[in-house]
RNA sequence: GGUCCCGUAGCUCAGCUGGAUAGAGCAGCAGCCUUCUAAGCUGCCGGUCGUUGGUUCGACUCCAACCGGGAUCGCCA
């Protein structure tokens, strides 16, 4: 059961709704004697073709209204026109009864929505933790990771808008036998070589990861062609038994090893840092694998001891075939943990830690499906009441057109080079526009920044989380369309108007009702009206799509009406502000959308 | 084999708790800049919503089976 972010009569949405159930619980009293609970009552968008904002199905009720469906429509709206103000008129289309909401109603939204940030909801005295990247130290940040952290971040800023206090971190595997692989082969061939302005410090362990593996195949071939089995060759490599050999000094806490540990991750947090600042996320915390992976084994030995667990051959297990799932071994028989060991033993540190803390997401690959539902059930099984609230923010896997990517087979998008490849493709496409003659190096500099990385995130946030999706680099740096930059250059136009204007704070001019609203104001006014709706679900579902299409929707409906409505060309003032009133809350609500998803937005592009 | 996810236009994706002739973008074609940023707008082309059944007044949406793609089921991490 998740909660509701705000109370729903908050939102605009819900709030003209709950204007109409009522009314409509009479008409059904009145027009056919029948009490009409307000759950029944269902509104949907009125298309577009219509005239129309909200439209009521009346199919459902037939039977209660004894009437054909246009007679059943027409009845409703004659009572709905008479006893509800905001409702202007009406119209039937078969049984489809479409209500037109007032001007007066849109007018008085946005007056109401220019007054205050309309996609921040009060606190709700939530403390989430969100956990958004879990890199290890033996290799650079690619695609996947990208993915992973961009919907991350934007969830937790999502979250932290539908009023939730937030707790970002990241989760570091900073030891296990990967490393000792980075570490063995940079000490055999490294030369003593160090980061520089060439390499960056996750580069140099990952190349040297890279190094392992290949010798480690070499030796293994070498021993297949010395006559043994595939399966004593890649256990006997030379090399990997020095690498289990150095994992085994590091635990036993042999100084050089510690030091070269030490010094090597120190090269990999560098460069991730600088692969983080230029996505433009941050953490609260770092937990270190390092220093969390004995924990887990004294809970699991107290679940023993409870009955919660059991034991088999000298290991403990825990037993989840009555909910359909696997037995799972917790403590192996040498007393040593399992990786789901430590994740229950951190999921209870971080509960510790932050005694207020209301929900746990952990963003990881839905490859992991299987492993945060045991974790999950296990927590549960503990008795931990905040077990309820751990969530899996699970997400799909990204292909390249070529395919899967694999690590081994070299085909890994390399997170700094993505970046850098879409700010270069923006930059391009910029001067190629030369609309920023007048623009400093710098100001080009930060701004094709802002829109390559709008670009690349945008492109990997539109897509629903959960679905594996194809990563096609010619569609990733595209400006044009269902894109970041579009959003971005709309922003821009609206602001280009607002200068022209000079800042408005207060509306001058009464709107007298003298002209109605044209079409283009109006589905922009109900786009805006929808937005606090859709971030309040974006929140519950943990999704950014949904926001990241909704901004979309909006700015392609303003872009409409710019290139159709005058504003600053348009002779009454009257009209003049209130097209100015409507673009800069469609300016408001663009930037807050994009801050949603971890996006800036330029004042000019 | 068990469990889970996915299958919508040539390509990439939207389609809310079942509701009106299934929507965008890209690609293709045709228009629109002496006037608020053409990174834009308008129109055209393009779909038996994997298949077959079922539930329903009504199914892309719910259920079942099947086909196709993927993941996962270690005393690995």
């Amino acid at each position: 059961m998740r909660p509701h972010y705000i109370p729903l009569h908050s939102m605009f949405q819900d709030r003209l709704h709950s204007q109409l159930v009522p009314a409509l619980q009479l008409a059904f009293k009145a027009l056919f004697g029948h009490d009409l609970a307000a759950k029944a009552i269902t509104f949907q968008s009125t298309r577009p073709e219509f005239e129309g904002d909200i439209t009521i199905n009346v199919f459902p009720f037939l039977k209660v209204s004894g009437k054909a469906p246009e007679q059943t429509a027409q009845a409703i709206g004659e009572f709905l026109q008479k006893e509800v103000p905001v409702v202007a008129r009406f119209n039937v289309v078969k049984g489809f009864l479409n209500i037109q909401i007032s001007d007066a109603y849109w007018l008085g939204f946005l007056r109401e929505a220019r007054s205050k940030d309309i996609l921040q909801f009060p606190s709700n005295g939530r403390k989430v933790m969100v956990e958004y990247a879990s890199p290890n130290t033996n290799k650079p940040l690619h695609l996947g990771h990208m993915r992973n952290i961009f919907l991350g971040y934007s969830v937790s800023r999502i979250l932290e808008s539908a009023g939730n206090d937030i707790v970002r971190v990241q989760v570091i595997n900073d030891r296990g036998i990967h490393i000792c692989k980075s570490m063995v082969a940079w000490r055999k061939f490294g030369n003593g070589e160090t980061p520089s302005a060439t390499m960056k410090g996750d580069k140099l362990v990952g190349k040297y990861y890279v190094e392992f593996d290949r010798i480690h195949k070499k030796e293994i071939d070498g021993l297949i062609a010395a006559g043994r089995s595939k399966e004593e060759a890649e256990k006997g490599s030379p090399i990997l038994l020095e690498a289990q050999e150095m994992l085994r000094k590091w635990e036993a806490n042999d100084p050089e090893v510690r030091a070269l540990w030490e010094r090597m991750n120190s090269w990999c947090y560098a460069g991730f840092d600088a692969t983080y600042e230029r996505a433009g996320v941050h953490f609260d915390k770092n937990y270190y694998e390092s220093q969390t992976y004995l924990l887990g084994k004294n809970d699991v030995l107290e679940g023993l001891k409870r009955g919660v667990f059991y034991e088999k051959d000298g290991a403990v297990w825990v037993d989840n075939t009555p909910e359909g799932l696997d037995e799972k071994v917790l403590l192996r028989r040498d007393g040593t943990s399992v990786y789901m060991t430590q994740d229950i033993g951190t999921a209870i540190k971080r509960f510790e830690e932050y005694p207020g803390l209301s929900q746990l997401i952990y963003t990881v690959g839905n490859e992991q499906d299987y492993h945060f539902k045991v974790l999950f059930l296990i927590l549960k099984k503990l008795g931990f009441a905040w077990a309820g609230e751990l969530h899996h923010l699970s997400y799909g896997m990204v292909d390249l057109p070529s395919g899967k990517m694999k690590s081994r087979e070299g085909t890994v998008v390399d997170a700094d080079d993505l970046m850098e490849e879409v700010v270069t493709e923006a930059r391009a496409a910029g001067e190629r526009l030369s609309k920023l003659d007048d623009f400093s190096e710098q100001e080009k500099t930060e701004l094709f920044e802002m829109i390559g990385m709008a670009a690349l995130k945008y492109y990997l946030l539109k897509v629903d989380a959960k679905k594996r999706m194809l990563f096609d680099p010619a569609a990733s740096i595209d400006l044009q369309g269902h894109t970041g930059p579009f959003i971005q250059y709309t922003y821009a136009r609206t602001q280009s108007l607002l200068r022209k204007a000079g800042i408005m704070d207060v509306w001058q001019h009464e709107h007298s009702g003298a002209w109605p609203l044209l079409p283009e104001e109006r589905t922009v006014l109900k786009l805006l009206h929808q937005f606090p709706a859709v971030l309040n679900e974006s929140a519950t579902k943990l999704d950014p799509s949904s926001v990241a299409n909704h901004a979309y929707e909006l700015v392609k409906a303003y872009n409409s009406f710019y290139q159709t409505v005058p504003v600053m060309k348009e002779e009454d003032p009257a009209k003049r502000e209130f097209r100015l009133e409507l673009s800069s809350c469609v300016a408001a609500v663009t930037r807050k959308a994009m801050w949603c998803l971890g996006i800036e937005v330029p004042e000019r592009m």
